[in-house]
This record gives C-alpha cells, sequence and structure tokens, in this order.
DNA sequence: GCCGTTTTCGGCCCGACTGTTTTCAGTCG
C-alpha cells in the first residue's frame, strides 16, 4: 500500500477488528453489529473524521457515545484502552484465522481456547495430528473444509476486476436462459450494483422446478469444483478460483428475491428494518404481514419497495450511504445512464499506444451512435511514442477529412498531455490552444509527497488549456495505490478553474473511483466518463465508468459528455478565449464546431 | 452499543446449507 491510509480508514479498521475481536470472545451478537455498522459508516463518511467533534460524530449513522468516544481517544493517545484490553486477551493470529472459509469466530474461540491454536500454520499442524476431531462441533469433514480453505486462502484470491465478472455472469446467465423452464434468469449481488471489484458472483434464476438449472450450473464447462448443492441454491467455483452462487426462486417470488440477492447487506438491513416497524417482514420470497405471515407483494423490485413507502432504488446506490433516507423524502438522484453519454473524451489510436488506428476508432465510434468523439494521443513526454508536432497535426488533418465521411459525428481532435512533477505539461501553451481539448494525466513520479502532489494536480487545471484531469489519482486496482495528494483541494481547484475530472472506465482502474466521486461533487466539480480506449472494442468499457458514476450518485448535468455540444464546447472553451484571442476563436469555428 | 410517530428499556434482518447432532450450532451472504 505505501501511502498512509485516509484516517477514516484506520478508524473503520479499528472498529472492525474490536468487532471481530467481541465476536470471538463470545461478547453480544448485537454489541458486535453495532460495532460493525459504526465501522462502515466512518469508513464511507466523504468527512475527515479527525477533524470532526463529539457531536458531529454522533450524527453519523450508529455511532453513539461510546464510539465517539473511541473516535476520540484514538486521535487524542494513538490507541484505544478497550481495544488493547481485548487484543492483550485474543492473539492476532486468532483472529486471522477467522479469515480461512467455513472458519468462524466461534469455532477459533474454540480452537484457542482448547489447544492453545493462534495461527493457521498451528492449526494446520493440529489437524495433521488429529488433534482437532475430539473438540465439540469439529468432525473429520471439518478438518477436511480447513483445509481446503487454508488452501483457498494461500492461492488466494484478489477479488475479480469488474469486467471480468461481468462477462463470466453474461455466459451463466446466457447458459442458463437456455435451460427449459427458466422463466427469467439475471446477475445480482455486488456486480449488480457495480461495485469495483467482485469477490462472488451471484446469478438468480425463477423457475417452478429448479432442478433442470441446478443439474446445468454445475455441468458448465467454467466449474472446477461444486461447493454446495441444495434445491435452491447451489454454489462453485469457477478454474480462476471466482465463487458463483446460483439462487433459484418460484417466479411469484422474482422481485423480493432480485431485491435481496442485490444487496448490500448494508441497504438490506435497512430496508427490512422499514418492513418490521411497518408491521411487515421482508424475505427473499416476499414482503409478508409479521402477524398473519401473509404474502404482501413479491413481483417486482418496485412493488416491495413501494409497499414500505420508497421508489424504486437503482442498485450501485444501494450501499446505505444516505440512498434509503433519501429515497424516503423523495430526493434520489436521477442518476446518469450510459444512454445519456453522447461521446467519449479520452482515447487512444496506434499512432501512440493504441492497437486500433484512426480510421476504425472513428468508424467504431459512429457505431456507437454517439454524437461527438475526441481522439487524445499522448504528447512527447510519453518518450516511447516518438511524438512530434508533425506527427499531431498529419493526425489532425486526417482527422478533419474523416468528419466529412461522417456527417453525424462530430469529431474532436485532443490529446492526453502528460503532468509533468512540477504541474507543467508537455506542449507550449501555443500549441495546446490548436487543439479541441486537452486531458491532461500523471503517468510517473507517483510517490511525491502529498503536498507536491497536491500542487501538481492544481497546476494542472489552472492550465487554460488542459479540460480533463484523465485518472487523477492514478492507482491500479490491486496493483499500485493512489497517488498521496489532498483531494480536496484539487476537487476546489477543478471547480474554480473549470476544470473536469475523469471517471476512468478501464476496469483496473475505475479512477475517480465511487466514494471520492461522492466527495467531489460536493464542490460542484464537473466530471467526464471516458474509456482511455486504446482498441475499438474497449469503447465498450463506458458502462464501468457509468456504474461507478452512479454510485456517485451523478446526475446527467454533473458529466460534461452527456451535454448537447453547445454546452460542452462553451465548457472546453475555459480560460483560453481570453490567453489567445483572435486566432484561437477562428480555429474553434472551423474545427470544433466543424460544418454546425 | 445504538436507538425511539407504540419505547430511555428492550428490542435489534432473515434464511440456506453443512456437519455434527438427535434437535441444532456455526458459517455465510
Amino acid at each position: 500500500m505505501g501511502v498512509m491510509a485516509r484516517p477514516n480508514d484506520e478508524v473503520e479498521a479499528l472498529l472492525q477488528e474490536y468487532a471481530d475481536l467481541l465476536s470471538i470472545t463470545g461478547g453480544d451478537a448485537f454489541k458486535v453489529r453495532a460495532y460493525e455498522r459504526a465501522a462502515r459508516a466512518i469508513g464511507g463518511h466523504h468527512e475527515d473524521v479527525s477533524a470532526l467533534d463529539a457531536q458531529a460524530l454522533r450524527a453519523l449513522p450508529g455511532v453513539g457515545r461510546s464510539v465517539a468516544e473511541k473516535v476520540a481517544e484514538f486521535f487524542r493517545t494513538g490507541r484505544v484502552q478497550a481495544i488493547e484490553d481485548v487484543r492483550a486477551r485474543i492473539p492476532a493470529g486468532v483472529r486471522q484465522l477467522t479469515a480461512v472459509p467455513t472458519l468462524g469466530p466461534k469455532k477459533a474461540a474454540v480452537l484457542y481456547h482448547d489447544l492453545g491454536i493462534s495461527s493457521v500454520e498451528e492449526m494446520v499442524a493440529a489437524i495433521h495430528d488429529e488433534r482437532l476431531r475430539d473438540l465439540k462441533g469439529f468432525g473429520p469433514k471439518t478438518e477436511e473444509n480447513i483445509l481446503h480453505g487454508v488452501e483457498l486462502l494461500q492461492q488466494a484470491g484478489d477479488r475479480a476486476l469488474l469486467d471480468v465478472a461481468w462477462e463470466l455472469a453474461a455466459e451463466i446467465v446466457d447458459e442458463l436462459s437456455a435451460v427449459t423452464g427458466c422463466l427469467r434468469c439475471t446477475h445480482a449481488g455486488s456486480l449488480r450494483r457495480f461495485r469495483e471489484t467482485i469477490g462472488d458472483i451471484d446469478i438468480l434464476a425463477a423457475a417452478e422446478d429448479s432442478g433442470p438449472l441446478m443439474e446445468r450450473f454445475s455441468r458448465l464447462s467454467i466449474v472446477d469444483e461444486v461447493v454446495a448443492a441444495g434445491e435452491k441454491k447451489t454454489s462453485v467455483r469457477t478454474s480462476k478460483g471466482l465463487q458463483v452462487d446460483l439462487r433459484v426462486v418460484p417466479p411469484q417470488a422474482w422481485g423480493a428475491a432480485l431485491q435481496y440477492f442485490t444487496g448490500s447487506k448494508a441497504h438490506n438491513i435497512r430496508v427490512r428494518e422499514m418492513a418490521v416497524h411497518a408491521g411487515l417482514k421482508l424475505s427473499e420470497y416476499g414482503l409478508f404481514d409479521a402477524d398473519t405471515g401473509e404474502l404482501v407483494v413479491s413481483e417486482t423490485e418496485e412493488k416491495v419497495y413501494q409497499r414500505l413507502g420508497l421508489p424504486w432504488i437503482a442498485p450501485p446506490l444501494r450501499e446505505d450511504r444516505g440512498e434509503v433516507e433519501a429515497a424516503a423524502r423523495g430526493g434520489l438522484p436521477e442518476l446518469v445512464t450510459e444512454r445519456d453519454i453522447r461521446g467519449d473524451l479520452h482515447t487512444h489510436t496506434d499512432l501512440t499506444d493504441g492497437v486500433s488506428s484512426l480510421e476504425d476508432m472513428v468508424r467504431a465510434a459512429a457505431g456507437r451512435g454517439h454524437a461527438y468523439y475526441a481522439i487524445t494521443d499522448h504528447a512527447p513526454d510519453m518518450a516511447m511514442q516518438r511524438m512530434s508536432e508533425e506527427k499531431i497535426l498529419a493526425q489532425r488533418a486526417r482527422v478533419r477529412e474523416l468528419a466529412d465521411e461522417y456527417p453525424r459525428l462530430r469529431l474532436l481532435h485532443g490529446t492526453e498531455l502528460n503532468i509533468a512533477p512540477d504541474g507543467e505539461v508537455d506542449w507550449p501553451a501555443e500549441f495546446l490552444a490548436g487543439f479541441d481539448l486537452c486531458v491532461a494525466s500523471v503517468h510517473s513520479h507517483f510517490t511525491q509527497s502529498g503536498p507536491e502532489m497536491t500542487r501538481r494536480l492544481v497546476r494542472a487545471c489552472e492550465n487554460p488549456c488542459v479540460n480533463i484531469i484523465g485518472h487523477p489519482t492514478t492507482r491500479l486496482i490491486g496493483r499500485r495505490p493512489a497517488v498521496d495528494a489532498d483531494l480536496g483541494e484539487v476537487f476546489r481547484a477543478c471547480a474554480r478553474t473549470g476544470t473536469a475530472l475523469e471517471i476512468n472506465s478501464a476496469p483496473d482502474r475505475l479512477d475517480l473511483r465511487d466514494e471520492d466521486i461522492l466527495h467531489a461533487k460536493r464542490y460542484g466539480v464537473r466530471f467526464a466518463i471516458n474509456s482511455d480506449a486504446h482498441a475499438t472494442q474497449q469503447l465498450g468499457l463506458l458502462r464501468y465508468g457509468v456504474g461507478t458514476a452512479q454510485r456517485g450518485w451523478l446526475t446527467r448535468d454533473d458529466v460534461i459528455n452527456t451535454w448537447p455540444w453547445a454546452k460542452l464546447r462553451a465548457f472546453l472553451r475555459k480560460g483560453r478565449e481570453r490567453d489567445s484571442a483572435s486566432k484561437h476563436s477562428k480555429h474553434s469555428k472551423r474545427g470544433a464546431a466543424g460544418r454546425g
């Protein structure tokens, strides 16, 4: 990881650890849940909790006197006595045991108390010595499951990137939809919510008889191992180590089941609480009268939410980040959709590091029905690409020619600049003025200090030719952490200068990420959802950027590439006109405005 | 530990599957 965690993340981890340790000591399960909830609330909160006073802290859902005191103690002294106490009783290795699939807090506690086991290695040794089978609740099958779990943990399991999970799920849904008797089939779970990585894939199907579906599912070519097989649920593990669960429900329960299996768990708890307060009971089979047990509704998600007094809530919002409250008061955002996107503003060709030609990229973009489309190949700093003014001007000439072949697609000639460590970019201002738009991104020197990186990004925003900051944190999921910058400062600079932040749709980037988007939106920042495609088939990655934007509660107005061309053109003009008067405005008439 | 248009006490989401049991506890989602 390298960089310092956010204070909120540190507190979340600490409270989660406390909850885990309490569950191992056999503490009150409701107390455990209370700490888990508070941990989530703090981890997901947009403000820095180290700057909040007790009253502001307690305004967070699930945070009361006790948690607020522990948080204050942590920031005051760097530690929390209650947590130190329980740490002293339960070695860290015991908590590690619960990371083994099929091994939870209760069994871990037994292993520690009865055998003094406090590490995965000791546990494996004890199993080989046959010392586990005498313990209450343990048997030969338990030993086998634990050993298998340890193996899985070791070769483990990074979570799958969104596109990998999406494509696998689509394949499975196709196969199952073809089974006789399958009335409906779709993916649910974190994939439907567009979480940035996927731990396991949930597939939901409706049928009167689940047998044929379960049978087909267990025999799919991607299945490496059947983990559990029942009438209502089957779980398999794929050869890549991804778990896939199939649930089959009666068709009349479809809506309740889809709501249930889409999650998130935290969202469902909130919704179920509402049901309880209304004298109802919500399960995957429907919404029932708590007293009579009579079915109230279940056919569609809309009806389930409606009966609870709520409008339908889009899956990417279902994270218990205030969406239930917003829904209750009619304040849900009207989310941006993929159909709203009128054009892609960050793409490459084989002139630099892309693999498709300009002609192919433009043809593919036209085929997607875009109204405008920007080519933004790298500028000279990306030395490998050997870019020059001559080459990029030749490309521009070709772009203008192509424009005649695509009368319904407004072609924009742009570039992706490199932001140097000092915040400068790699073409002089007068040359930049010739582009229809400029994306600027960090591609090196990722480990600058926070203040340096902040200054670097702010300086790029202040450049009158820079319209979009590309992949703003430059994180690569599972491989490179986000740069250390004061994002609040960067967001402020973006809002002030009229610079959009990119939501880069590449599945290993998804940068900005959902929580940063929520944060940035509060500053009045605009966003651009771009594919950063390096090949024609990558233009479709926009789907994941849109899903991420939805998780950040963005509406169409927040996203510049949903705007009609006239409005986008005005935004792209930024500070340019003031600086480089007539020559430039002549250009935008001829170039960007085209035959308009 | 948190929380409150029935409550400052007494609730707190709910079900499937597995393994070790002889009626259920633990784990998972």
